[in-house]
DNA sequence: CCTTCACTTGACACAGTGTCAATTGACATG
DNA sequence: CATGTCAATTGACACTGTGTCAAGTGAAGG
Protein backbone atom coordinates (compact mmCIF):
# COMPACT_ATOMS: atom_id res chain seq x y z
CA UNK A 1 0.00 0.00 0.00
CA UNK A 2 1.30 2.70 -1.54
CA UNK A 3 1.82 6.38 0.65
CA UNK A 4 -1.63 8.61 0.88
CA UNK A 5 -0.87 11.06 -1.42
CA UNK A 6 -0.14 8.82 -4.63
CA UNK A 7 -1.71 9.98 -8.50
CA UNK A 8 -3.06 6.71 -8.87
CA UNK A 9 -4.76 6.41 -5.48
CA UNK A 10 -5.99 9.95 -6.29
CA UNK A 11 -7.22 8.12 -9.41
CA UNK A 12 -8.99 5.12 -8.17
CA UNK A 13 -10.50 7.51 -5.43
CA UNK A 14 -12.24 9.70 -8.29
CA UNK A 15 -13.02 6.36 -10.74
CA UNK A 16 -14.83 5.29 -7.85
CA UNK A 17 -16.86 8.18 -6.88
CA UNK A 18 -17.45 9.00 -10.90
CA UNK A 19 -18.91 5.82 -10.88
CA UNK A 20 -21.23 5.93 -7.77
CA UNK A 21 -22.13 9.34 -9.30
CA UNK A 22 -23.04 7.95 -12.47
CA UNK A 23 -25.44 5.99 -10.90
CA UNK A 24 -23.92 2.82 -11.33
CA UNK A 25 -24.95 0.80 -8.74
CA UNK A 26 -23.77 0.81 -5.11
CA UNK A 27 -22.43 -2.68 -6.17
CA UNK A 28 -19.56 -1.07 -7.23
CA UNK A 29 -17.02 -4.25 -8.05
CA UNK A 30 -13.54 -3.72 -7.65
CA UNK A 31 -12.51 -4.50 -11.61
CA UNK A 32 -15.09 -1.38 -12.41
CA UNK A 33 -13.42 0.84 -10.50
CA UNK A 34 -9.57 -0.45 -11.88
CA UNK A 35 -10.94 0.14 -15.53
CA UNK A 36 -12.18 3.11 -14.95
CA UNK A 37 -8.77 4.17 -13.43
CA UNK A 38 -7.38 2.80 -16.28
CA UNK A 39 -5.34 0.14 -14.01
CA UNK A 40 -5.11 -3.06 -13.72
CA UNK A 41 -7.72 -4.46 -11.04
CA UNK A 42 -4.56 -5.91 -8.83
CA UNK A 43 -3.36 -2.77 -8.67
CA UNK A 44 -5.64 -1.48 -6.83
CA UNK A 45 -4.85 -3.43 -4.11
CA UNK A 46 -1.02 -1.98 -4.16
CA UNK A 47 -3.25 1.32 -2.59
CA UNK A 48 -5.71 -0.14 -0.96
CA UNK A 49 -6.09 -3.28 1.65
CA UNK A 50 -9.99 -4.32 0.53
CA UNK A 51 -12.76 -3.21 -0.89
CA UNK A 52 -13.91 -1.50 2.45
CA UNK A 53 -11.16 0.35 2.69
CA UNK A 54 -11.29 1.49 -0.53
CA UNK A 55 -15.09 2.92 0.07
CA UNK A 56 -14.34 4.32 3.51
CA UNK A 57 -11.37 6.51 1.74
CA UNK A 58 -13.68 7.11 -1.05
CA UNK A 59 -16.11 9.02 1.65
CA UNK A 60 -13.19 11.09 2.93
CA UNK A 61 -12.28 12.14 -0.50
CA UNK A 62 -16.41 13.06 -1.23
CA UNK A 63 -16.09 15.35 2.17
CA UNK A 64 -13.45 17.03 1.09
CA UNK A 65 -14.99 17.59 -2.53
CA UNK A 66 -18.53 18.27 -0.89
CA UNK A 67 -16.41 20.62 1.98
CA UNK A 68 -19.10 18.61 4.16
CA UNK A 69 -17.62 19.92 7.69
CA UNK A 70 -18.81 23.37 6.42
CA UNK A 71 -22.54 22.09 5.47
CA UNK A 72 -23.81 21.76 9.12
CA UNK A 73 -22.07 24.69 10.61
CA UNK A 74 -24.37 26.97 10.01
CA UNK A 75 -27.00 25.61 12.44
CA UNK A 76 -24.20 26.52 15.11
CA UNK A 77 -25.19 30.48 14.55
CA UNK A 78 -29.21 30.13 14.74
CA UNK A 79 -29.83 32.34 18.48
CA UNK A 80 -32.36 30.08 19.85
CA UNK A 81 -32.79 26.77 19.86
CA UNK A 82 -36.26 26.77 17.86
CA UNK A 83 -34.09 28.02 15.23
CA UNK A 84 -30.97 26.01 15.74
CA UNK A 85 -33.11 22.80 15.34
CA UNK A 86 -35.33 23.73 11.84
CA UNK A 87 -31.76 25.13 10.39
CA UNK A 88 -30.34 21.76 11.45
CA UNK A 89 -32.75 19.56 10.13
CA UNK A 90 -32.58 21.41 7.15
CA UNK A 91 -29.44 21.44 6.72
CA UNK A 92 -28.80 17.52 7.56
CA UNK A 93 -31.97 16.17 5.21
CA UNK A 94 -30.67 19.10 2.05
CA UNK A 95 -27.43 17.00 2.78
CA UNK A 96 -28.60 13.41 2.18
CA UNK A 97 -29.47 13.11 -1.40
CA UNK A 98 -26.13 14.96 -2.40
CA UNK A 99 -24.01 12.03 -0.51
CA UNK A 100 -26.12 8.82 -0.48
CA UNK A 101 -24.63 7.14 -3.51
CA UNK A 102 -21.42 7.40 -2.18
CA UNK A 103 -22.90 6.24 1.48
CA UNK A 104 -24.91 3.04 0.45
CA UNK A 105 -21.88 0.98 -0.60
CA UNK A 106 -20.97 1.45 3.08
CA UNK A 107 -24.37 0.80 4.44
CA UNK A 108 -24.70 -2.47 1.99
CA UNK A 109 -21.62 -3.28 3.37
CA UNK A 110 -22.10 -2.88 6.94
CA UNK A 111 -23.85 -6.38 7.77
CA UNK A 112 -20.78 -8.37 6.30
CA UNK A 113 -18.27 -6.31 6.65
CA UNK A 114 -16.74 -4.98 10.58
CA UNK A 115 -14.26 -2.45 9.01
CA UNK A 116 -17.35 -0.67 7.09
CA UNK A 117 -19.91 -1.00 9.76
CA UNK A 118 -17.63 0.71 11.75
CA UNK A 119 -17.05 3.10 9.68
CA UNK A 120 -20.39 4.16 8.97
CA UNK A 121 -21.62 4.15 12.75
CA UNK A 122 -18.88 6.57 13.06
CA UNK A 123 -20.10 9.02 10.81
CA UNK A 124 -24.20 8.48 12.63
CA UNK A 125 -22.55 9.17 15.61
CA UNK A 126 -21.27 12.61 14.42
CA UNK A 127 -24.54 13.54 13.08
CA UNK A 128 -26.03 12.31 16.44
CA UNK A 129 -24.10 14.95 18.04
CA UNK A 130 -25.31 17.39 15.74
CA UNK A 131 -28.87 16.22 17.07
CA UNK A 132 -27.94 16.62 20.50
CA UNK A 133 -26.33 20.38 20.21
CA UNK A 134 -29.79 21.49 19.11
CA UNK A 135 -31.61 19.33 21.84
CA UNK A 136 -29.41 20.86 23.87
CA UNK A 137 -30.36 24.20 22.94
CA UNK A 138 -34.21 23.83 22.97
CA UNK A 139 -33.30 22.48 26.90
CA UNK A 140 -31.53 25.97 27.26
CA UNK A 141 -34.58 27.65 25.98
CA UNK A 142 -36.65 26.20 27.91
CA UNK A 143 -38.28 25.04 24.76
CA UNK A 144 -37.62 21.26 25.29
CA UNK A 145 -41.20 18.97 24.90
CA UNK A 146 -41.22 18.06 28.86
CA UNK A 147 -42.79 14.76 27.48
CA UNK A 148 -38.58 13.88 26.78
CA UNK A 149 -35.29 13.97 28.37
CA UNK A 150 -32.50 15.43 26.27
CA UNK A 151 -31.25 12.01 25.72
CA UNK A 152 -34.79 10.10 24.76
CA UNK A 153 -35.19 13.31 22.04
CA UNK A 154 -32.10 13.33 20.61
CA UNK A 155 -32.00 9.44 20.20
CA UNK A 156 -35.57 9.99 18.28
CA UNK A 157 -34.62 12.88 16.43
CA UNK A 158 -31.48 10.99 15.33
CA UNK A 159 -33.61 8.02 14.25
CA UNK A 160 -35.73 10.63 12.21
CA UNK A 161 -33.03 11.59 10.50
CA UNK A 162 -31.08 7.92 9.26
CA UNK A 163 -30.68 8.14 5.92
CA UNK A 164 -33.28 4.75 5.61
CA UNK A 165 -36.51 6.90 6.23
CA UNK A 166 -35.14 9.58 3.52
CA UNK A 167 -34.57 6.24 1.41
CA UNK A 168 -38.38 4.99 2.17
CA UNK A 169 -40.30 8.45 2.19
CA UNK A 170 -38.58 9.37 -1.48
CA UNK A 171 -38.60 6.19 -2.99
CA UNK A 172 -41.48 3.67 -1.74
CA UNK A 173 -43.86 6.49 -0.49
CA UNK A 174 -42.66 8.76 -3.96
CA UNK A 175 -42.27 12.32 -1.73
CA UNK A 176 -40.51 14.88 -3.28
CA UNK A 177 -37.07 16.14 -1.41
CA UNK A 178 -38.78 19.67 -0.41
CA UNK A 179 -41.96 17.86 0.80
CA UNK A 180 -39.10 15.24 2.99
CA UNK A 181 -37.68 18.44 4.43
CA UNK A 182 -40.94 20.25 5.27
CA UNK A 183 -42.03 17.60 6.93
CA UNK A 184 -38.93 16.41 8.80
CA UNK A 185 -39.07 19.95 10.58
CA UNK A 186 -42.63 20.07 11.08
CA UNK A 187 -42.57 16.53 13.21
CA UNK A 188 -38.77 17.57 14.81
CA UNK A 189 -40.87 21.10 16.04
CA UNK A 190 -44.32 19.61 16.79
CA UNK A 191 -42.63 16.22 19.17
CA UNK A 192 -39.55 18.61 20.36
CA UNK A 193 -40.87 22.02 21.16
CA UNK A 194 -42.71 22.73 24.34
CA UNK A 195 -46.19 23.51 23.26
CA UNK A 196 -45.69 22.06 19.50
CA UNK A 197 -45.56 25.76 18.27
CA UNK A 198 -45.79 24.93 14.37
CA UNK A 199 -46.00 27.65 11.48
CA UNK A 200 -47.57 26.73 8.74
CA UNK A 201 -48.21 22.85 6.94
CA UNK A 202 -47.38 23.79 3.68
CA UNK A 203 -48.12 20.96 0.80
CA UNK A 204 -44.93 20.46 -0.91
CA UNK B 1 -39.48 -29.31 -6.89
CA UNK B 2 -42.11 -31.60 -5.31
CA UNK B 3 -45.49 -30.53 -3.62
CA UNK B 4 -46.49 -28.10 -1.04
CA UNK B 5 -46.98 -31.21 1.25
CA UNK B 6 -44.08 -32.83 1.76
CA UNK B 7 -42.44 -34.25 4.79
CA UNK B 8 -39.01 -32.92 4.25
CA UNK B 9 -39.76 -29.67 3.16
CA UNK B 10 -41.32 -29.17 6.36
CA UNK B 11 -38.21 -30.30 7.75
CA UNK B 12 -36.51 -28.07 5.36
CA UNK B 13 -38.73 -25.21 7.02
CA UNK B 14 -38.34 -26.13 10.47
CA UNK B 15 -34.55 -26.19 10.32
CA UNK B 16 -34.53 -22.90 8.64
CA UNK B 17 -36.30 -21.07 11.74
CA UNK B 18 -34.68 -23.23 14.61
CA UNK B 19 -31.44 -21.93 13.15
CA UNK B 20 -32.53 -18.19 13.03
CA UNK B 21 -34.29 -18.57 16.14
CA UNK B 22 -31.16 -19.64 17.95
CA UNK B 23 -29.75 -16.46 16.25
CA UNK B 24 -27.33 -18.08 14.34
CA UNK B 25 -27.67 -15.38 12.31
CA UNK B 26 -29.41 -13.79 9.06
CA UNK B 27 -26.49 -14.94 6.77
CA UNK B 28 -27.41 -18.84 7.61
CA UNK B 29 -25.93 -21.06 4.96
CA UNK B 30 -27.72 -23.24 2.60
CA UNK B 31 -25.77 -25.76 4.03
CA UNK B 32 -25.89 -25.24 7.48
CA UNK B 33 -30.13 -26.02 6.61
CA UNK B 34 -29.61 -28.89 4.83
CA UNK B 35 -27.28 -30.06 7.88
CA UNK B 36 -30.02 -29.50 10.67
CA UNK B 37 -32.84 -30.95 8.41
CA UNK B 38 -30.58 -34.01 7.67
CA UNK B 39 -30.38 -33.66 4.48
CA UNK B 40 -27.47 -32.94 1.63
CA UNK B 41 -27.62 -29.53 0.33
CA UNK B 42 -28.09 -30.21 -3.04
CA UNK B 43 -31.55 -32.41 -1.74
CA UNK B 44 -32.52 -28.04 -0.31
CA UNK B 45 -33.24 -27.75 -4.29
CA UNK B 46 -35.56 -30.37 -4.72
CA UNK B 47 -37.91 -28.72 -2.50
CA UNK B 48 -37.18 -25.02 -3.09
CA UNK B 49 -35.53 -23.26 -6.65
CA UNK B 50 -32.74 -21.36 -4.64
CA UNK B 51 -32.48 -19.41 -1.20
CA UNK B 52 -35.06 -16.48 -1.74
CA UNK B 53 -37.95 -18.92 -2.26
CA UNK B 54 -36.55 -20.79 0.79
CA UNK B 55 -36.69 -17.99 2.74
CA UNK B 56 -39.75 -16.45 1.48
CA UNK B 57 -41.49 -19.64 2.29
CA UNK B 58 -40.04 -19.81 5.77
CA UNK B 59 -41.95 -16.33 6.34
CA UNK B 60 -45.27 -17.82 5.43
CA UNK B 61 -44.39 -20.87 7.75
CA UNK B 62 -43.70 -18.64 10.55
CA UNK B 63 -47.03 -16.77 9.85
CA UNK B 64 -48.71 -19.88 10.57
CA UNK B 65 -46.79 -20.56 13.85
CA UNK B 66 -47.15 -17.05 14.94
CA UNK B 67 -50.68 -16.87 13.97
CA UNK B 68 -49.66 -12.92 12.54
CA UNK B 69 -53.27 -12.21 10.77
CA UNK B 70 -54.33 -12.60 14.88
CA UNK B 71 -52.11 -9.91 16.10
CA UNK B 72 -53.04 -6.74 14.25
CA UNK B 73 -56.98 -7.73 14.47
CA UNK B 74 -57.41 -6.47 17.52
CA UNK B 75 -57.07 -2.80 16.64
CA UNK B 76 -59.86 -3.30 14.55
CA UNK B 77 -62.27 -3.26 17.54
CA UNK B 78 -61.83 -0.26 18.80
CA UNK B 79 -64.18 2.50 18.78
CA UNK B 80 -62.70 5.50 18.51
CA UNK B 81 -59.42 6.72 16.21
CA UNK B 82 -57.15 7.31 19.06
CA UNK B 83 -58.02 3.86 20.58
CA UNK B 84 -57.14 2.35 17.35
CA UNK B 85 -54.21 4.37 16.07
CA UNK B 86 -52.81 2.95 19.57
CA UNK B 87 -53.47 -0.42 19.51
CA UNK B 88 -52.22 -0.82 15.67
CA UNK B 89 -49.04 0.71 16.77
CA UNK B 90 -49.09 -1.31 19.90
CA UNK B 91 -49.42 -4.33 18.07
CA UNK B 92 -47.05 -3.99 16.01
CA UNK B 93 -44.94 -2.98 17.82
CA UNK B 94 -44.85 -5.79 20.40
CA UNK B 95 -45.06 -8.26 16.74
CA UNK B 96 -41.24 -6.82 15.93
CA UNK B 97 -39.32 -8.21 17.88
CA UNK B 98 -40.96 -11.80 17.35
CA UNK B 99 -40.44 -12.20 13.69
CA UNK B 100 -37.12 -9.69 13.51
CA UNK B 101 -34.99 -12.69 13.36
CA UNK B 102 -36.73 -14.31 10.33
CA UNK B 103 -37.58 -11.18 8.52
CA UNK B 104 -34.38 -9.82 8.51
CA UNK B 105 -32.48 -12.80 5.94
CA UNK B 106 -35.22 -11.25 3.74
CA UNK B 107 -34.29 -7.90 4.49
CA UNK B 108 -30.27 -8.28 4.10
CA UNK B 109 -31.17 -10.18 0.43
CA UNK B 110 -33.42 -7.10 -0.76
CA UNK B 111 -30.08 -5.27 -2.33
CA UNK B 112 -29.69 -8.46 -4.38
CA UNK B 113 -32.32 -10.32 -4.63
CA UNK B 114 -35.54 -8.79 -6.58
CA UNK B 115 -37.89 -11.64 -5.37
CA UNK B 116 -36.82 -11.26 -2.06
CA UNK B 117 -37.20 -7.45 -2.26
CA UNK B 118 -40.88 -7.95 -3.63
CA UNK B 119 -41.74 -10.56 -0.57
CA UNK B 120 -40.87 -8.01 2.07
CA UNK B 121 -42.37 -4.94 -0.02
CA UNK B 122 -45.44 -6.77 -0.30
CA UNK B 123 -45.25 -7.52 3.79
CA UNK B 124 -44.29 -3.97 4.40
CA UNK B 125 -47.53 -2.61 1.75
CA UNK B 126 -49.67 -4.97 4.12
CA UNK B 127 -48.67 -3.17 7.01
CA UNK B 128 -49.25 0.13 5.31
CA UNK B 129 -52.55 -0.95 5.10
CA UNK B 130 -53.22 -1.00 8.77
CA UNK B 131 -51.35 2.32 9.04
CA UNK B 132 -54.26 3.75 6.62
CA UNK B 133 -57.14 2.30 8.62
CA UNK B 134 -55.85 3.68 11.61
CA UNK B 135 -55.25 7.12 10.26
CA UNK B 136 -58.58 6.95 8.35
CA UNK B 137 -60.19 5.82 11.87
CA UNK B 138 -58.82 9.25 13.05
CA UNK B 139 -60.12 11.27 10.12
CA UNK B 140 -63.57 10.11 10.50
CA UNK B 141 -63.65 10.95 13.83
CA UNK B 142 -62.09 14.42 12.80
CA UNK B 143 -59.33 13.75 15.12
CA UNK B 144 -56.76 13.56 12.55
CA UNK B 145 -54.02 16.69 13.04
CA UNK B 146 -55.19 19.70 10.44
CA UNK B 147 -51.48 19.61 9.45
CA UNK B 148 -51.46 16.14 7.17
CA UNK B 149 -53.53 14.70 4.39
CA UNK B 150 -54.71 11.04 5.26
CA UNK B 151 -51.73 10.31 2.65
CA UNK B 152 -48.92 12.16 4.44
CA UNK B 153 -49.43 10.62 7.68
CA UNK B 154 -50.28 7.38 6.63
CA UNK B 155 -46.69 7.60 5.23
CA UNK B 156 -45.63 9.12 8.11
CA UNK B 157 -46.67 7.08 10.29
CA UNK B 158 -45.93 3.97 7.75
CA UNK B 159 -41.95 5.25 8.25
CA UNK B 160 -42.13 5.45 11.54
CA UNK B 161 -43.16 1.92 12.09
CA UNK B 162 -40.60 0.89 10.03
CA UNK B 163 -38.13 -2.43 11.38
CA UNK B 164 -35.09 0.05 10.56
CA UNK B 165 -36.14 2.73 13.07
CA UNK B 166 -36.74 -0.49 15.93
CA UNK B 167 -33.65 -1.73 15.22
CA UNK B 168 -31.90 1.29 15.38
CA UNK B 169 -33.65 2.71 18.43
CA UNK B 170 -33.24 -0.71 20.52
CA UNK B 171 -29.55 -1.81 19.11
CA UNK B 172 -28.08 1.81 18.13
CA UNK B 173 -29.42 3.47 21.16
CA UNK B 174 -29.83 0.88 23.40
CA UNK B 175 -33.87 1.25 24.19
CA UNK B 176 -35.65 -1.20 25.66
CA UNK B 177 -38.54 -2.71 23.78
CA UNK B 178 -41.16 -1.03 26.80
CA UNK B 179 -39.34 2.40 25.79
CA UNK B 180 -39.42 1.79 22.41
CA UNK B 181 -43.51 1.45 22.07
CA UNK B 182 -44.30 4.30 24.65
CA UNK B 183 -42.42 6.38 22.78
CA UNK B 184 -44.33 5.20 19.21
CA UNK B 185 -47.19 5.69 20.98
CA UNK B 186 -46.19 8.79 21.96
CA UNK B 187 -45.18 10.37 18.85
CA UNK B 188 -47.98 8.85 16.95
CA UNK B 189 -50.69 10.61 19.32
CA UNK B 190 -48.35 13.35 19.35
CA UNK B 191 -48.08 13.84 15.67
CA UNK B 192 -51.43 12.62 14.08
CA UNK B 193 -54.20 13.53 16.75
CA UNK B 194 -55.54 16.70 16.87
CA UNK B 195 -54.18 19.04 19.51
CA UNK B 196 -52.14 16.11 20.22
CA UNK B 197 -53.31 14.98 23.52
CA UNK B 198 -51.17 12.76 25.06
CA UNK B 199 -52.23 10.99 28.06
CA UNK B 200 -48.72 11.10 29.86
CA UNK B 201 -45.32 10.99 29.20
CA UNK B 202 -43.83 7.44 31.34
CA UNK B 203 -39.52 7.01 31.44
CA UNK B 204 -39.97 3.48 30.39
C1' DC C 1 -39.39 -58.45 -10.52
C1' DC C 2 -39.27 -53.97 -12.01
C1' DT C 3 -40.36 -49.23 -11.72
C1' DT C 4 -40.62 -44.99 -9.43
C1' DC C 5 -39.25 -41.49 -6.47
C1' DA C 6 -36.64 -39.11 -3.01
C1' DC C 7 -32.32 -38.66 -1.86
C1' DT C 8 -27.09 -39.15 -2.15
C1' DT C 9 -22.51 -38.67 -4.19
C1' DG C 10 -19.20 -36.31 -6.47
C1' DA C 11 -18.35 -33.12 -9.73
C1' DC C 12 -18.48 -28.69 -11.93
C1' DA C 13 -19.73 -23.67 -13.35
C1' DC C 14 -19.89 -19.00 -11.93
C1' DA C 15 -19.02 -14.45 -9.54
C1' DG C 16 -16.36 -11.69 -6.95
C1' DT C 17 -12.63 -10.95 -3.64
C1' DG C 18 -8.15 -11.34 -2.42
C1' DT C 19 -3.17 -13.20 -3.15
C1' DC C 20 1.17 -14.35 -5.32
C1' DA C 21 5.30 -14.77 -8.36
C1' DA C 22 7.46 -13.42 -12.28
C1' DT C 23 8.01 -9.80 -15.50
C1' DT C 24 8.14 -5.15 -17.72
C1' DG C 25 9.22 -0.39 -18.23
C1' DA C 26 10.42 4.05 -16.55
C1' DC C 27 13.19 6.84 -14.01
C1' DA C 28 17.10 7.99 -11.08
C1' DT C 29 21.55 7.63 -9.34
C1' DG C 30 26.36 6.34 -9.16
C1' DC D 1 26.21 3.20 -19.27
C1' DA D 2 24.96 0.02 -15.65
C1' DT D 3 22.24 -0.76 -11.78
C1' DG D 4 18.60 -0.57 -8.59
C1' DT D 5 14.03 0.82 -7.36
C1' DC D 6 9.28 1.02 -7.75
C1' DA D 7 4.79 0.94 -9.75
C1' DA D 8 2.27 -1.59 -12.51
C1' DT D 9 1.22 -5.77 -15.52
C1' DT D 10 0.36 -10.63 -16.51
C1' DG D 11 -1.39 -14.89 -15.56
C1' DA D 12 -2.44 -17.91 -12.23
C1' DC D 13 -4.72 -19.64 -8.16
C1' DA D 14 -7.39 -19.96 -3.56
C1' DC D 15 -11.66 -19.24 -1.29
C1' DT D 16 -16.72 -18.81 -0.45
C1' DG D 17 -21.30 -19.58 -1.45
C1' DT D 18 -24.91 -20.49 -4.86
C1' DG D 19 -26.79 -23.21 -8.17
C1' DT D 20 -26.61 -27.39 -11.58
C1' DC D 21 -26.00 -31.97 -13.35
C1' DA D 22 -25.39 -37.01 -14.02
C1' DA D 23 -25.06 -41.28 -12.15
C1' DG D 24 -26.04 -44.20 -8.36
C1' DT D 25 -28.62 -46.11 -4.12
C1' DG D 26 -32.37 -47.90 -1.57
C1' DA D 27 -36.96 -48.42 -0.16
C1' DA D 28 -41.96 -48.67 -1.32
C1' DG D 29 -45.28 -50.62 -4.12
C1' DG D 30 -47.74 -52.36 -8.20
Amino acid sequence: MSSENSETRRRILQATTDLLQEGHGADVRMSDIARRAGITRQAVYLHFANRAELLIAMTFHVDEIKRSNDRLAPSRAARTGTERLDAYVEAWAAYIPEIYPFAKPLMLMGPTDEAARGAWARRMQDMREGCEAAIQALERDRMLSAEHTVDAATDLLWTMMQVENWEHLTQACGWSQAKYVENLKHMARRLFVVDGSVRSAREA
